[in-house]
DNA sequence: CAGTTTTAGGAAAACGTTTTCCTAAAATAC
DNA sequence: GTATTTTAGGAAAACGTTTTCCTAAAACTG
């Protein structure tokens, strides 16, 4: 062995091309199993590079190629199970594509998101996708993305004036059907924890609500409609409240599982039973939804599919679809949300399903 | 605007180097802040790059540079909390320190784990944070990483034998303090459910399981010690067996929350009482044992600041300790985990904290 | 004011690929 | 057997930085 501690350099094409006896650009090509190479040099190509430890530069292709098979992405937080299940299913695609994922964290903060969108670009990837923070208003950053000739697809929390490929959620409705859900068992004075209301996606929600009690021919007086409740805390003080009034509501759908639970605590504290007195569903569908007693319903939002679909949007449009402005010009894609009944909303069991498994 | 359409080009350092009248070699200086350019010309060339919407292009400077000031990490699934809330940890470090994250999932596949192993090598990372897959038996693929003079660094999931630096939980004092606590609540019938016995983190876990029965002088008979049982269903299934028996555990600790969640389960079908027939704590801390009822108790890893940790490993040891065989020659840190006594193994109450919050 | 040092910046190579354009040799055509 | 085409590979430029080594001019020194 020749110098053991001496930095032992990275093979490159080059020593390849050395220990062959032919011209690194030839290399190249062979590594890149280009048809003017013949079989028989590639396979001896192959084996000196194995032999070499080679190791392909992707700096320097990318450098070269001016691509990167890179994709980045933008969530508000990577540890929360919503978003996490969309970066798994994101990677997945990433994979089946062969491609490197990037992923950037906003924290809800537009600034952080500005330079979120900095980084990647300097990376060089060839998309991003971006869910965008709860702070975000402006969307001259996403300009400045595709300014770059990166392509760009928003999804969930999207801004529906930017012209960019966009998949969201079929949020108005999903809480249609979640709503006609606790209708549909008897429930007929029903509560609504929203979220913020400037975000178009708690926008939709409230609507699908409203729509739902309209169309039932229900009426809900004002103050059982509640708007920033995303919490289990401040769901759980704010239902407390309306539980103690004289007319008070006898069943709950909140935009956030969380708050779902603080409804489903507020109850158990005032005495009520879930689901006989009063009915619960969440929106999320997360874990812990189904660990509580009782389980609670939620509206599943598909999150890892969810995921792919986005990828997918870009893959599909810059393989397939590398004319232009065809029929792919601004892609909407919706991904349809399922309501997943569990305990806290259904009211006759029909066949005792107490206990569950 | 001349042009709207065709693909313009990305300005460069050379656009710059023109627009203001120096050579480009003085506008990477003064974009890298170096001493030898005049105040006055940084502040120049930097209006300059604004105004041309200058990016810099990582991949060129990397390939020139050597480094990347990217970390990548391997995982084998990002969207389990624990691991979740690792990258989430690890994140934010880079972010401190500047630095990119590319996160790659082996899906505790031993084959995606080498492939995520090529990618980053390929991609020119400094350092490789890893946490090794189940099927992970040998580490040839760890010492490539090496080879390329990356620096590695392995967390939770570890193999001791490969000389790297590793951070791992200590396993055996949080098993052990878990079991006391179980002890201290009266309980002594105490049935284990571990998880495969071949990797190193449930050997210790189960150890500390052993040494604090060992140290309290009880005796536990052999069927109360059940391995690989990490699931909900399966824990059911087990736990169910063991109530039924004459001689019935009178607690659990089970190395996982999800074995815990089954253990309760179980329990509630037996019309046994938590925690007064019987205690259960788990291991994780995961999200959904707060909502339970009763609440469980857990073992919590910090897991957000043992990615924090993991990383300025790296940080601390590439940015100071640049001499090199210093001190950290293969660092080993532990990061001490807490019991959380929630309401499944805590039996005195000593202030009704029934309800709680 | 001649000699020395410092300052501010420039020229050019280098990083490791990919790609375009060439060209010998081999194969085919007639 | 010559003319043409095909095949297999080579030479060199290019991608956009960083970095090393240089050098005029400016600033000191005495």
């Amino acid at each position: 062995m020749p110098g053991e501690k001496e930095k032992k350099k990275r093979a490159t094409i080059r020593d390849i091309a050395d220990a062959v006896g032919i011209a690194p650009s030839s290399v190249s090509k062979a590594l890149n199993d280009l048809p003017t190479i013949s079989e028989n040099m590639k396979t001896l190509v192959r084996a000196k590079a194995r032999e070499l430890n080679y190791k392909h530069n992707s700096n320097a292709a990318n450098l070269r190629r001016g691509r990167s098979r890179t994709i980045g992405v933008i969530v508000p937080k990577i540890n929360v199970a919503f978003f996490a299940d969309i970066i798994a299913g994101i990677e997945q695609a990433c994979f089946e594509n062969d491609h490197r994922l990037i992923i950037c964290q906003s924290h809800e903060s537009f600034e952080r998101e500005m330079q979120a969108v900095e980084t990647l670009i300097q990376q060089n990837v060839d998309c991003v996708l971006i869910s965008l923070s709860q702070e975000t208003k402006t969307t001259d950053h996403l300009k400045e993305i595709t300014n770059h000739n990166i392509q760009l697809v928003q999804f969930d929390r999207v801004d529906h004036t930017f012209g960019s490929h966009i998949l969201v959620n079929d949020n108005r409705e999903a809480s249609f059907k979640a709503v006609q859900h606790l209708i549909s068992q008897g429930y007929k004075k029903i509560a609504f924890f929203g979220g913020p209301d400037y975000l178009p996606l708690y926008k939709e929600r409230k609507q699908g609500y409203l729509d739902a009690i309209g169309s039932a021919g229900l009426t809900i007086p004002y103050n059982f409609i509640v708007d920033n409740i995303l919490k289990r805390a401040p769901a759980e003080v704010a239902a407390t409240e309306l539980l103690r009034l004289k007319f008070a509501p006898d069943a709950f759908f909140t935009v956030s599982d969380y708050a779902a639970l603080g409804v489903l605590k507020a109850a158990e504290r005032c005495g009520k039973k879930v689901p006989g007195d009063i009915g619960i569903i969440g929106f999320s569908n997360e874990a812990f939804t189904e660990v509580t007693s009782p389980t609670l319903s939620s509206v599943s939002q598909q999150s890892r599919e969810m995921g792919r679909e986005t990828a997918y949007i870009y893959f599909n449009y810059v393989l397939n679809h590398h004319d232009d402005d065809k029929a792919a010009h601004s892609l909407k894609l919706v991904i349809e949300s399922a309501v997943i009944e569990r305990e806290s909303s259904v009211r006759k069991n029909k066949k005792g399903n107490k206990a569950g498994l």
